[in-house]
DNA sequence: GGAATGCTCAACCATAAGGTATAATATATG
DNA sequence: CATATATTATACCTTATGGTTGAGCATTCC
């Protein structure tokens, strides 16, 4: 595989603004102009239109002028990308969740066997 | 699921630098102290140690210190959050995708049908 | 044509980010 | 104890980021 690095840290770099995730929350339900996608926010259309270049120059959204209007609309393809370098991680987090599922299921069965003497049954192993 | 909007700032924050990934990377393999860590990298072990301190604000990389040196390992977890975000995407690029295949087939039908020289030049050329 | 609308551009500001160099701290080692 | 080693801390520099304001440019509406 390719390390497109470039393009993976604008892709993140672009994830990583509240406002920006939100406006791509936005684009999900549909196209929309660039006043209507900055209309949630507390800033002024300037620095919208600024996060939303932000998200174009990362791929994530596309842009079509029709007259007075830009019409935006997402472009989910970069994230792709994204994902697929943080699956090579996967592996390590299922081990996590393993671990902490078999913790969980110690604890319980400690418990069941014992409900006063939580520390001992902690501290001993519980192979059987 | 709840929105940790700050929690996923700070993740794909940590994953938009290429050092940083780089470093992550390596700790895939293993943990590693500081000073390995960074000497990959053509900067000094200060800078090397403040990209680190990122990846530990993330919740990506934990520290360990074993006398004077840190012994730093993956945790891969909170990228799964990152993951999930991502996810809620997943449909729209694997329509692209179905798009994309279903315009190549319709091209190699078309070339199978009249074979021109514009479509013998898009076959050669779809290497990417 | 003139005014309202939708949006970008440019200048500016404060703060964050990424880097350096130079201490400073803690721990091994001879 | 003295010194080397591993690492952080502090101060500083430059550039990027996120925000504002005000001007400018098309386009649509009356």
């Amino acid at each position: 595989m390719v390390e497109h690095s470039e393009h993976l840290d604008a892709i993140f770099h672009a994830l990583s603004d509240p406002t920006r995730r939100a406006m791509l929350q936005g684009l999900a339900k549909g196209p929309r102009n660039v006043g209507d996608l900055a209309a949630p926010f507390d800033m002024t259309l300037a620095a919208a239109s600024k996060h939303i270049k932000v998200l174009e120059k990362a791929g994530l959204v596309r842009r079509s002028v029709q007259g007075r209007t830009h019409v935006c609309s997402l472009d989910a393809m970069p994230m792709h990308a994204g994902v697929e370098w943080m699956r090579h991680y996967e592996k390590f987090w299922n081990q996590q969740f393993d671990v902490l599922e078999a913790l969980l299921v110690a604890e319980d069965q400690a418990a069941a066997a014992k409900p006063s003497e939580t520390t001992e049954a902690k501290k001993k192993g519980k192979k059987s």
